[in-house]
DNA sequence: TTTTAATTGTTAACACTGTTCATTAAATTT
DNA sequence: AAATTTAATGAACAGTGTTAACAATTAAAA
């Protein structure tokens, strides 16, 4: 079976050199300039080629998101030095505002735009699994915050959720050019740290009553 | 000055006929259904001519965002009523959730969709107009909790900005097909609300210690 | 009232987009 | 060598927002 197995290599090597390229794209000229026809025309193919190896635009993009979260994930391995569960908490948190703050697309693509999320659905994957990756790591962090007697532990789950919802809020308003208007454009970043600190604080605070 | 008068007076029926047509396209196809032709055919006029009525597209979504704001700014009046600070705050999270639910395109298009909110930069209007009397109504809730010695009150745009964002967090991420791959899809609306008593307990718990 | 000027509206076109279908070229199997 | 499968393509579809050039209507000035 050597041909086949080189056949395999080869339209895996294509489908590399098109998720490539569609990085590239992104990250030199933004999500709107993400075009089959760009891509297309960087790896010397003709634009219906890519339909051979992708179903279609949404599962080029779901790669790139799959990338960010990755991206997001490793910087959760050099957490490992901090031993205060709060302060990792912190940490994670403080990383996540920079990664959207620097990485504005990035984060567009990965938890606003819909595109991506659509491939999903269409292919039954197991669910948003780069994400679920960050996010279990989250739960992680809050679980053992709850260990060691930190903050009450009624509900992992939803104290999780409700700290990545309040970034994610932020986040998405600065994104999309919301939070400007509601907060003096040069204090963005302070007012995202602060509500971390302070919903992170109260968490504390409520704990020690 | 009666033709003048006149003449202002048609041109703003034209606005009118055009705002209107793109309503019912939005309510009744959707977002994407929204296009400068098919406006243009309902009110029975060439494509281009609405161009000597509205700077562009965005023009446009920006007056249905408006439309949208002064939906859930109408809804805070009926919460005179209340006189508990704490039970308004609530009320008005809980009104907040069932619009995001019940009315999601117009939550994307008011908070998440980025036209919208380039036209504003482009005609540097008073900011953000409609958002701003509903995020003003959120904050005197917001100050009549302090005054009342219900929570602490350090920071009155903080904390209104910080549950704001839980509640945007948790709702855009729902519009945008992210919520139902952590939580369960039944629970959607459960989560939103326990997130949110959650959140505003912890205020008020923190207040007791 | 006639001519000039300004306003209002339209047609055609540009430069794109994602995607599909019929067709051709290449590689592999019989 | 012929038949068959696989890979790649060109042309086209149906749309998008927007603009420039042109025609028609209306108002103002001569």
């Amino acid at each position: 079976m050597g041909i086949q197995e080189r056949k395999e290599k080869q339209k895996l090597e294509i489908r590399k050199a098109i998720l490539e390229a569609s990085i590239k794209l992104f990250k030199e000229e933004g999500f709107d300039n993400v075009s089959i026809r760009k891509i297309a025309e960087i790896i010397q193919y003709s634009p219906t080629t890519i339909y051979l190896y992708f179903k279609d635009k949404k599962e080029i993009l779901f790669e790139l998101c799959e990338q960010g979260f990755e991206m997001i994930y490793e910087f959760t391995d050099t957490l490992d030095d901090i031993h205060d569960p709060v302060e990792k908490l912190k940490k994670m948190g403080e990383f996540y505002i920079l990664f959207g703050l620097n990485f504005p697309e990035y984060y567009d693509l990965m938890l606003i735009q819909e595109a991506p999320m659509i491939h999903y659905s269409d292919l039954k994957l197991p669910d948003w699994k780069g994400a679920n990756k960050v996010f279990n790591r989250l739960k992680e962090f809050v679980q053992d915050c709850i260990d060691q007697g930190k903050i009450p532990g009624e509900n992992v789950e939803l104290i999780s959720i409700t700290l990545w919802s309040t970034l994610h809020g932020l986040i998405s308003l600065h994104v999309r050019k919301r939070l400007e208007k509601l907060v003096d454009k040069d204090s963005i970043h302070e007012t995202m740290i602060k509500s971390l600190n302070w919903t992170i604080e109260s968490l504390i605070r409520e704990n020690q009553k």
